[in-house]
Parts: structure tokens; C-alpha cells; sequence
DNA sequence: CGTAGACCCTGCGCGC
DNA sequence: TGCGCGCAGGGTCTAC
């Protein structure tokens, strides 16, 4: 489900509710996720402890604790993760759930179980295995077609799985990758050694582009998708090339084709992308 | 080393 | 209506 837009609209819809609440108590329900929630060590850095800020690396939240704990969660393909009355009542797949002072809770569902939660020391994010390994920040400063041709030096394969490597640059899923080859006119079979300086300064735009215009159209929503507070997207509306296979492209007309690359459904324009 | 494919799991929509 | 199939926004592991 949500890629980096979803999880930064997430971040932003969540910020306002959670900071300067407390978490008084951790109740995870089912800890069998993507790897096993160890509940005892989720308490332990959480509980009692105010949330100081709200953060997102990649495609995880990472929420900050008084102390020196902070509370990552990944949401998978199907997680949602929501601020609600305390008194509401519990869902389905409702796998965790942490107790607010003020009466609330923060509730992660998660149907395919693909999630994550774990507690990790603040000052250490950057060593532990889920972050070692990740690469550029789209939205920040230091992301540009340089950065994507040097990590293109000496590789092979096509550009579309390229800009899927979270070890390239992060939170560029499968939508985004569609949309942005989309947009800078790239045929997302094309090898990444037969990509030129100009190409790749054209995708690293077009990638900043599509992911702040679905950031401020509330992320993509197709089928599950919501804020923190229950919210859909609506950046489906603007996808141009993603899950519009056979309908005519906005720009040429001609129908918008699919292809499977390394499993995962591509969609780009024949016409337009080369 | 890098890449392709299988796999993890549940739910939904479609065709029959 | 019911059933089987394919597909789904994530990441990781194995085989080559």
C-alpha cells in the first residue's frame, strides 16, 4: 500500500495528535509480523514515555521517545495505522495497540501481516539493519541524476527495478517508479548503463515531482490507504500511467501498456517513453 | 558481486 | 451464488 508520499502524509497527519501525549501501555495483540514484535523490549522503550517527535526514513515511521527509545513502524503492503477513541472497538488484523494518556489510541492494522514494529535506541538508528543499507533521501538535499548515475556505474538490469533499490534511493515503490518513468520519458525497460547524464538529471526531477505532488494530494489511495486519522488519498486521480493499462496515455493517446518486471506489474507509455 | 524468482499473508474482484 | 484464479502499494532470501 504505501509508499514514501503515503508514510509522509501519514507522519503529518499523525504529528499533531501524538506529540507531547504519552504512551501508557503497549498491547500487541499478535506478534507475528514481518519479523516477530518483541513486545518486551517495544514496553520497555515506550511505555510511560512521552512521544517527542515524529520522523520518517524511508518508508518507516519512527517515533521518538522520551528517553532514548524510539518506536519504528513499517507498514507493509496493508498496514494502516490510526489515532482513535479510546473506546473504539477492535478490528479485525488490529495487531498492536498503544494506549494513550489522553484516552486515545494508536492502533496498527494490518491484514497481510507484512508490517513491522520494533523499538530501537534513538542515537542508533543508522546501524541497525533496517536503515544500514538504505540509501538517498528523494526529498532532501543531496538527491539528483549525478547521485543515480554514479549508483548506476558497473550495474545492469532496467532502470524501473533501479529506482525500486532502497539501497539507491528510498520510497520509490511501484507506483512512483511508473509515474516517474512516466514522466521523465523513460522506457522502464532500459538498461541503466545506456542512460545518459541528462536522463538520469531528467528522472531524478520527475521523481521529486511526482512524490511531492502526491504528498500534497494526500498520498494514493486505490484500495486501503489512509491517514492517521482515517483519511484517503487522492493523488490516484493524477496517476498517468499506473494501473492504466489499455486506456489512452494524456499525452499521445495510445493505450497505456503492462509489463511484469521482476514480478511486479510496470505500466509506461509506448509512445512517449524510450 | 548483481539480478531474477519464490516466498511471506490475507482479501478482493473477476470469469466461469 | 460459489469457487478458483490472479493480483495487490512491502521486503527478504535463495539460486544462479
Amino acid at each position: 500500500m504505501p509508499e514514501l508520499p503515503e508514510i509522509e502524509v501519514l507522519r503529518r497527519s499523525l504529528e499533531p495528535h501524538l506529540l507531547g501525549d504519552r504512551i501508557e501501555r503497549v498491547e500487541v495483540r499478535n506478534a507475528s509480523l514481518r519479523e516477530p514484535v518483541r513486545t518486551r523490549e517495544l514496553a520497555r522503550r515506550a511505555a510511560g514515555r512521552e512521544i517527542r517527535t515524529l520522523r520518517r526514513r524511508s518508508k518507516y515511521l519512527l517515533i521518538d521517545m522520551e528517553g532514548e527509545g524510539t518506536v519504528v513502524v513499517h507498514l507493509g503492503m496493508s498496514g494502516q495505522l490510526t489515532v482513535l477513541p479510546g473506546e473504539a472497538p477492535v478490528e479485525p488484523h488490529e495487531h498492536v495497540a498503544f494506549h494513550l494518556r489522553s484516552g486515545r489510541r494508536l492502533r496498527l492494522r494490518d491484514p497481510r501481516r507484512f508490517g513491522l514494529v520494533l523499538a530501537l535506541p534513538t542515537g542508533r538508528l543508522e546501524e541497525d539493519e533496517h536503515f544500514a543499507h538504505l540509501g538517498v533521501e528523494p526529498l532532501e538535499p543531496g538527491f539528483s541524476g549525478e547521485v543515480l548515475a554514479r549508483a548506476a556505474a558497473g550495474r545492469r538490469g532496467p532502470v524501473k527495478s533501479f529506482l525500486m533499490d532502497s539501497r539507491v534511493v528510498v520510497g520509490v515503490g511501484n507506483i512512483y517508479a511508473s509515474e516517474t518513468l512516466f514522466r521523465a520519458g523513460v522506457h522502464p525497460s532500459r538498461s541503466v548503463g545506456r542512460i545518459a547524464a541528462a536522463r538520469w538529471d531528467r528522472i531524478a526531477g520527475s521523481a521529486v515531482a511526482v512524490l511531492r505532488q502526491a504528498i500534497a494530494e494526500g498520498g494514493t489511495t486505490l484500495n486501503d490507504f489512509a491517514d492517521g486519522e482515517g483519511r484517503s488519498g487522492y493523488f490516484q486521480v493524477s496517476l498517468s500511467a499506473y494501473g492504466r493499462e489499455g486506456e489512452p496515455c494524456l499525452a499521445c493517446g495510445r493505450p497505456i501498456r503492462r509489463i511484469v518486471q521482476a514480478g511486479r506489474s510496470t505500466f509506461y507509455c509506448h509512445g512517449c517513453q524510450r
